[in-house]
DNA sequence: TCATTAAATTGTT
DNA sequence: AACAATTTAATGA
């Protein structure tokens, strides 16, 4: 199993820092480890940390002002996640949820702020991240009144395949068709149909506990 | 290595 | 929500 510190060699944003900047990376993570279905943080909670998952499935969550539950997007293995509230020094306006069991890596503010400060490679990684986020969040707003379930599940695959969050997964993920469903906000019976109607139509493929994504384009700007 | 069983996931109603 | 079928994992011969 990789370690928080062997995480440093391989995760995304590492990988064109000089080496005092990964030795300082480094000395700045923790792990932490949440059991499937425990809340990592609550909105209004202040977690001074930057969020890196090693393995296993995180939602990240708000509820309206109605009252209705909303996915801002889910965060698998080789996802990072949280650099707004750093930037910022807010309290998270979200939920974070563990939706099987989880390993996190945990970046504390200080060392987050020292490479924010000092290293030009780290923060043309977090341009490019910020910037990947705000599509998403975009089609997000949509999605909630617009998309039939069907296109729900079928965006929240695509973000979970998005190449520059999360460029670790080479064109399938694991993940149980229950989980997806939570993600989407959609029933189990309901992400059921829907995967196997996108199979139908050539976007994906469906096995046991994974799923891989034959045309990402298409799934991306899915509407049904 | 193979067979059996238990547990988890998926497909339907 | 409940049930049946399928697949995986775990156990032990």
């Amino acid at each position: 199993m990789a370690t928080a510190h062997d995480l440093v060699r391989t995760a995304i944003w590492a990988r064109e820092l000089a080496e005092d900047e990964i030795e300082r990376a480094r000395r700045g993570l923790s792990e932490r480890q949440f059991a499937k279905g425990a809340y990592i943080c609550h909105r209004g909670d202040r977690l001074d940390y930057w969020t890196g998952v090693i393995t296993g499935l995180v939602k990240i969550s708000a509820i309206s002002r109605s009252g209705k539950a909303m996915t801002f997007a889910g965060v698998g293995p080789g996802g990072w996640f949280g650099e707004g509230s750093m930037l910022k020094d807010e309290t998270r306006k979200y939920d974070l949820v563990a939706l099987r069991d989880t390993s996190l890596a945990m970046l504390n503010k200080s060392t987050f702020l020292w490479l924010y400060e000092n290293s030009k490679a780290f923060n043309r990684f977090l341009v490019r991240q910020l910037n990947e986020r705000m599509g998403q969040f975009i089609a997000t707003i949509e999605q909630d009144r617009i998309l039939d379930p069907k296109a729900r599940v079928a965006r929240n695959l695509s973000w979970l395949f998005n190449p520059v969050l999360y460029p670790g997964t080479g064109g399938h993920i694991e993940i149980t068709q229950e989980e997806l469903g939570l993600l989407a906000g959609v029933s189990r019976p309901v992400a059921n149909r829907s995967l196997q109607a996108l199979e139908d139509e050539g976007l994906i493929r469906v096995e046991h506990e994974r799923i891989t994504v034959l045309d990402l384009s298409r799934l991306a700007v899915y509407e049904g």
